[in-house]
DNA sequence: ATGAAAGCGCTAACAC
DNA sequence: GTGTTAGCGCTTTCAT
């Protein structure tokens, strides 16, 4: 039977008014593909996974895609126990910070056909994606700052790491930096904390009481370095006449602080982007899942002291 | 024809050793229900939301429900035209933030038998829940407690209001406790600004240069005051000597600004975790959506100068 | 070109 | 109880 134009549009128009949309799971089940890609990430506290996933799922829906977050609230068991990660509930999954799975989970994924890709480590195979910042590099980058202006004694604030933790992390770079500078590796300048600001205050109390204290610190992210900030604050020393403070990320509240937080910039937004991207490129059928590695810079502010250096007339007011 | 427990252990151990998950979508599709719930946000740059998010999560797993998180970057377009929103994706929906729909496609979604629950908004139909927390009575509070220090030029930074505002906001609040102190409301005084640090910025700065100068401000959320904060620091003024400053949320970081941030702490876990809660109630067929109007209260650190006036010795000094 | 039909993977209902 | 079957809403293929 023939449907004359004015029906079809009378149909189309009825259709649309009465708010019809089709049923995602009758599609997803039909296609194959559910045109949704989840986010696993270690938690949404830390603005910076919340700016790569703004990212991320700004680019996935240029394409059609939806981006589902999953933070994976420590306490809340891990990633094979989830129930949020049911069969083929998404077509690709990108997994940040590393305690969120093991490799095995995430091949056993690939095998089933989800597109995979790792934020920060190295893939695990060939049919898994990955994008990185160069953290080596930063660490570096971040520790050759503090050393030439004129530190020596500069501790590192981290995160426990993991056993079979790769190299080519921060304090790779933190590393190279102090030997290339023929300062003497020490230990006791390496403090592990809990990723919080919280943490980061911690940290730096327990550097300050060393003797002798060292003078500088680099800290593994923006949220560690905010609450070392408030730690010295409380304790009565002045950043960075009495010790200096280096963050990593390069988050919004670091242009907020008092003083303003020299930092390491690592590209969120093109993070999450490019993990997308490689994501979409696996679905359409690359035989090899592309790896990335993407480059920071440094932001020099007020914490480490180079614009008062460079400027002697603020010496007694680091503002900015 | 009869399986023996032993053979039914062998396929049970051999499935879950092959990883097989039950499709998603086959049992959606057949069950009529997706156990997802989505979270529409106005953005996850603001850490308010974040925890908000990270309760709700916590709740609906509890439930065997997931949630899948929508950011709706400004930018990208409402609601309406949203093909993340596809029909039957979720099973129940919260929305968060003004701007993100308007009540028809609330009701529309809501008669096509989604559980609904609006945030931080009165409901608009007795089949759609709602939690909000008492914002009318937190900006009392905040701004009572700056005329108790003896304020009486007291600003308020804003947001940009719908035009449908319903009443009880903040700003209510704050005419209240000002009328209540016979001190006249100011239309010069209540400035509108982008909700950013730099919004929170920028509005101390113009508030600033008025003349008079007003002597504290109230702002609208914690970023915002952030933001303020540094500018002040920036144009050398002391906060709270020279200018106090109220925020609203109470979120962490507020425990780490120089001075630490008088804050109205409103409940984010709660408000989450309620909101999983009101929906799953509608969900399983509440007859009528409930309603909540969740208790704030007001944080006293230092950035208002109550602990420097309780404890004159630290007058120079505003640590915590 | 248009319309009919099969079937995606699962589960609830039903017959044995 | 245990096994069979129908069908969720859509899309794609095949027959007309």
């Amino acid at each position: 039977m023939r449907i004359s134009d004015e029906t079809r549009e009378r149909v189309l128009a009825a259709a649309s008014s009465l708010g019809y949309m089709p049923n995602h799971a009758a599609r997803s089940l039909r296609r194959r593909s559910t045109k949704t890609i989840t986010f696993v990430l270690p938690t949404l506290e830390n603005p910076y996974f919340s700016e790569i996933v703004g990212a991320a799922q700004e680019e996935a829906r240029q394409h059609g895609y939806s981006v589902t977050i999953v933070a994976m609230r420590s306490e809340l068991g891990d990633f094979r126990t989830s129930s949020l990660l049911q069969g083929a509930a998404y077509d690709g999954i990108v997994v940040a910070g590393h305690d969120n799975c093991a490799a095995t989970e995430l091949l056993q994924l690939a095998d089933r056909g989800v597109a995979v890709v790792v934020l920060q480590e190295p893939s695990p195979s060939a049919s898994i994606g990955s994008v990185r910042v160069d953290l080596e590099t930063g660490g570096y980058l971040a520790t050759r700052h503090l050393v030439e202006l004129g530190h020596r004694r500069i501790a590192h604030v981290t995160q426990p790491l993991r056993k079979d933790e790769f190299g080519g992390g921060r304090v790779d770079g933190y590393r190279r930096a102090l030997a290339e500078a023929d300062i003497p590796f020490d230990e006791a300048l390496v403090v592990t904390t809990a990723n919080s600001m919280e943490g980061g205050a911690e940290a730096l109390n327990a550097l300050v009481d060393l003797d002798p204290r060292p003078t500088a610190a680099f800290m593994y992210n923006d949220r560690l370095a905010v609450g070392g900030l408030h730690a010295l604050r409380k304790r009565g020393l002045v950043v960075p006449d009495d010790f200096a403070v280096v963050g990593f990320d390069g988050v919004a509240i670091g242009r907020f602080t008092a003083p303003t937080l020299t930092t390491i910039d690592s590209p969120r937004d093109e993070l999450g982007r490019l993990a997308i991207k490689v994501l979409l490129g696996i679905l359409d059928g690359d035989q090899e899942a592309q790896e990335h590695l993407l480059p920071v810079k440094l932001v020099v502010r007020a914490s480490c002291g180079a614009e008062r250096r460079a400027n002697p007339s603020c010496v007694q007011q680091p503002t900015s």
